[in-house]
DNA sequence: CCTGCACCTTGTCATCGTGACAAGGTCAAG
DNA sequence: CTTGACCTTGTCACGATGACAAGGTGCAGG
């Protein structure tokens, strides 16, 4: 072909964008989720090359450091959806996103509270349990009989 | 047809036996979950009517209720896999079962722990958002800048 | 220029436990 | 015989992620 379009990739990568692997390790969010948050919609479709490879700017880096932040604090992809469009709303209330997280930290309360139960009960029983090599067990009878 | 052979089902009925609705009803293992159990192995096939509908007996519904409430304690499959064989060990010691107790809870205080993480520092964020008509969120800004 | 390697593309399957639905068979009672 | 409740199997879905496969792209070294 005439033109030589030079490779296209190199080019962006020169103005300074990154391929899906760059933007993935910039970004801390794993190339795989990268795609699956753009074929679920979290985030738009990425700008390609003429190699058909994905291309991210400084600008959609930050917003993957922004959602994976947001991960590991637990928010659901969901949830997440609702402080991106928050934080990209000049006009936004800060009482919104307070909402948002308050809303979560009863969520994860909930959740705490409800495993706390497991394993309260949990070492209730194996406080019980002799553990040697007798065969009685609180622990399996507990398991076995309604009554307790 | 000739022969005959009455229902089958009712007189397993009859019998003592349960069809999968009542099993399902008597243990508190939903319908669903059972089938969902006996495909992946964790109980052994069902035996059947002519009819080809599942029937339990005392015994299964005991078995799926161990099932259940293990569960409600949060053991995995995996982990009720190893429960259900201990408990049907009459030569058993009780120290696996306590092993296998205490190695959950520990797995219990891990999940604990991490999800105390994520409140303390949600709760942190959303303490220092005014959480009013202005724009400026200590949240979002967080979720978006690494320094904090 | 060719080759090889690293990385990209898409797709599917698996996880774990559960719900929901669909299309068809069985059962018991009216 | 009809009706309705329940059973059978199968598939799709969730949530977020990993792993793998088969094929294309890009770049550097020979």
């Amino acid at each position: 072909m005439p033109g030589n379009e030079t490779t296209e990739l190199s080019r962006a990568r020169r103005r300074g964008f990154f391929n899906i692997g760059e933007a993935a390790a910039a970004s801390g969010v794993s190339a795989r989720m990268i795609r699956h948050y753009e074929r679920i919609g979290l985030i738009p479709p990425a700008n390609r090359t003429f190699g058909n490879y994905r291309i991210y700017s400084d600008n959609d880096v930050h917003t993957l450091r922004f959602i994976g932040r947001a991960r590991k604090l637990g928010f659901s992809v969901e949830q997440i959806e609702l402080l991106l469009s928050l934080w990209q709303d000049r006009n936004r209330s800060s009482a919104e996103a307070k909402r948002l997280a308050l809303e979560h930290v009863a969520e994860l309360e909930a959740k705490i509270r409800e495993l706390q139960g497991m394993r309260d009960a949990l070492k209730t029983l194996a406080d019980r349990c002799h553990g040697d090599d007798r065969p009685d067990c609180p622990i399996l009878e507990d398991l076995a009989d309604a009554s307790r």
